[in-house]
DNA sequence: TATGAATGAGGGTTCATTCAT
DNA sequence: CATGAATGAACCCTCATTCAT
């Protein structure tokens, strides 16, 4: 890679980087494109050059911080090979938690595109950005469960939006209790979901 | 009331109702105060008469139209005195989705601000506006428990949180299943959480 | 009128005195919205509660100016009642080159503009501006001619676009002669394409 | 030429070609050097190289299409050897309007920089491009002439004027007449124009 | 109270031009 | 010669807010 094209590169991460802090410290809507480009140190028009507007730049980000986010949570799940379904389960939704605990901006960033638009979006759409094959991790969860599952993809479905929704107001104001408070009786909640989708033989 | 208060609760009224339309339609962010005072039908400078700028006409409307969505699921509530305590649970929950899927602009304009951060800023909120009293209602949930109840705030707290994102996607794009598919699995899912919360003796 | 309107009203003369000042001296397209409002003494905002762009001004200025070039000429026409049909239409043409010669940059100004397409569009377009009839005048000119004419419009379109064409150069420039010496060749070449027109008996 | 020179050569006339298309289709102060680069090929860099700015291939541009549009009538011209000097001007004319009419855009580009000007600059520059000689050609029109001519500059000025405004608005949207309805009017005012100019012995 | 003309800061975007490669 | 990334001034336009009426 010759010098102009790392710092084309330099250039691009410098403003999904600024566009990530400011969009997290004050919303999307109320941050500008000057404000971007100034704090990242390029012209105005430099942004044109990278992002077609806003919109495009916060997308790309979504799409950024998720992909890395379920990464995250595979690696570890990898660790924890001999455990048994439900709790290979909470595994990935326990590592999740935690990153959103460690890193409250993100939280906020993706909060509201987080649940199950992510997953839809995430699997249909190509972008050359996202390595991570959706598709295939939720075969792959789907298939992994040693009984059959009765309507998997809405068990999935509520599973995603409870936890999305629920962890918000704990890890970032502590309400109405905190996050650790609040893991055991949401694993719960999560495990009897699994099992009211499991057929008896 | 004078016919001068009756004008000026109508010019009032006016740019609520005006707001609520053009918010629903095209966003909050994306609608000026121009724009609302021009269908209101009132100067410019009225607007500034009633309310502060845009955000303040917004929580307005919020507190409002949620006020009401309790409002009617507490009045339908009353027909349903013999059931018992788990199914008075689901008639709540019931009406409310009916009425969001009735009403599919109110649901995109309030699903953003429902959830618990509501019932907090309901009950410490002391807007003339609210009529209703959250703490009250609230007390009265938990008290009718037959059993008794471990950390039902939490429970209340998930119950809410997985039923006002679960129903989102459903309603609107019938993602990944409409709303009545949904409804059996999802009143499953909250009777298991609250079976959860109930102390055995 | 009150005070207020009559305050519009100069404002909304300001703009279109300084616009046209401004077109004139440097091409509408090399002139800004801000060179207008600045030299105008108004904010930027206010143009635009006047006029929606510069294309808009320019227009109007444009409609306006011709239509004033042509009430004076017909109103010069009324002093010469008893002359014949040839001399009162060079009366007209004189008339208008003399408004020219005195202001040369509304000469500029409407040059591409004058010439058939202002008699097309002025005698279809209804401005409220625009409060003179050309239709009417058309006809009058058409009808007073005491011998028959084939093809009139024909007629009339080959003078107006000889006359508006071969004035630029001479008043401008003096080039290949000035406007004095130009007439009465000009006068001649308008007279006998007349004579061409009419029919013998 | 070296296969370098050729090179050059290719990326100008592209530069040539495609900026015309552009500036007929969209118009000049529509047109950005970006788009003209984009479509020709060539870094935006290249540009100037070989032009200075936008105004600066304009020109270059009106003074290579007019050329060769008078080259073709003379060229033309020479085909009919044996008419008289009336004739063979209509000649002339008719053979540049018949080209404004097989290719619109030509017309539409030139239209407003032709008539006078055209002949002045075109007499005066000494652009390498520019290979044909007006001087020449407008003695030997006036030379011609069996008959001597009264102010020939005037007449041919007049001639020019009229037959070049006049062509436009027929070309391009048959008003107020199809061209081919126009000529035998535009060409009996040319003659009656020569004709007035011509001294009677 | 109610009005709406006026404001001007600030938004997004374009583009001619430069210059290191 | 040729490139095209980078620049930043300048563009048009919107809009929340004020204030004289």
């Amino acid at each position: 890679m010759g010098k102009l094209d790392a710092n084309k590169k330099k250039k691009r991460e410098s403003l999904l980087n600024t566009a990530f802090n400011i969009f997290t410290s004050k919303g999307v809507s109320q941050t500008s494109i000057s404000e971007i480009v100034k704090n990242a140190g390029v012209a105005k028009g430099t942004f044109y050059l990278y992002f077609k507007d806003k919109y495009d730049i916060k997308n790309k980000l979504v799409a950024h911080k998720s992909n890395k986010l379920f990464m995250n949570a595979i690696t570890e799940l990898e660790k924890h090979k001999g455990l048994d379904y439900h709790e290979r389960f909470i595994v990935v939704i326990d590592n999740i938690i935690n990153q959103f605990n460690e890193n409250k901006s993100l939280l906020q960033f993706i909060a509201k595109n987080l649940s199950w638009g992510i997953f839809k979006n995430s699997i249909t759409s190509n972008e050359s950005d996202n390595d991570l094959n959706f598709k295939e991790i939720y075969n792959t969860i789907i298939d992994e469960s040693p009984k059959k599952l009765k309507d998997p993809e809405i068990m999935l479905f509520m599973i995603v939006e409870l936890v999305s929704s629920a962890v918000y107001s704990p890890i970032l104001y502590n309400e109405p209790v905190s996050i650790e408070e609040l893991k055991p009786h949401l694993y719960n909640a999560v495990k009897s979901i699994i099992r009211q989708h499991e057929c008896d033989e």
